[in-house]
DNA sequence: CTAGGTGCAAATAGTTTGCAACTAC
DNA sequence: GTAGTTGCAAACTATTTGCACCTAG
């Protein structure tokens, strides 16, 4: 393949193709999940003129070419991911601030019975659970 | 009683009662979620001067009180509400904004499966679900 | 060639901090 | 009286926007 499927995409919406745009997907890829400011470092380290308001700019794009998604985690920070990757319920610690991904057969009951109670359709790949890890919790050091 | 709780709450702590705090406070409930601006808002209705300074410290003490607690919806905007009130989980729509709460005890039995399975204690007041709510789900109008 | 894309600087939004004046007790 | 509290201005952090220059196709 000499040209990659970012390219594909990318020309299938009348747009360009740009290194900027292969590095910041490619830094979510290799990331997993990272805030804007993270993915930015991660491609200056290979090409450090990039400014972050490219990265803004292509998370955006990215995200409504549906490449990646973002989830808010803890604060206010968010986190983006790819999003042809499993999509997983993500496990925030308000101690150690850990981002634990875990299959999302869990909420699947729960998803079930909004669903019926509400009309409400949970998106799954974008919930966030708060709480306490196993590691923070076993020690109560607090 | 010619003393409020909070009153007595703050003075075991050493700390003092003025207006600003009570109208804070009062503007919390009055609201049940709210974001800063917006509790600023509620508060500069009774009193214009209070500063959102004020808001802002404030409901960072009363949240170490153990009076409010605060999640994170939608973007980044926190909201606070109070913390005696009934927990619930908060189901936020994508499309319309509007935040529901449901009964935590949906989530009790995915609590208990993430405790089994990695030790992990769910904050359940502090769990926000994403997805679209009946109204915006039932029109396809997207 | 030229419309889309980028970098830079400035604007904006949300929140925090330093400090002098103020007030609850 | 005095330490806790407030208001104001300034500092900060995160994100967005305007615009001239650049480059993919």
């Amino acid at each position: 393949m000499t040209d990659s499927s970012l390219a594909q995409v990318l020309r299938s919406h009348g747009l360009r193709m740009t290194p900027q745009r292969q590095l910041v997907l490619d830094a979510v890829r290799q990331l997993g999940h990272a805030t804007p400011e993270q993915v930015h470092n991660a491609v200056q380290r290979v090409a450090d003129s990039v400014n972050i308001t490219t990265v803004y700019r292509t998370l955006e794009l990215l995200e409504e070419l549906g490449l990646v998604t973002h989830t808010h985690l803890s604060h206010g920070a968010p986190t983006y991911h790819p999003a042809d990757e499993d999509q997983h319920i993500h496990l925030v610690c308000r101690d150690c601030g850990t981002v634990e991904g875990v299959e999302p057969e869990l909420l699947a009951p729960l998803a079930r019975e909004l669903r019926r109670q509400r009309g409400f359709e949970v998106d799954i790949g974008h919930v966030a659970l708060f709480g306490r890890c196993g590691t923070c919790g076993g020690r109560d050091d607090r």
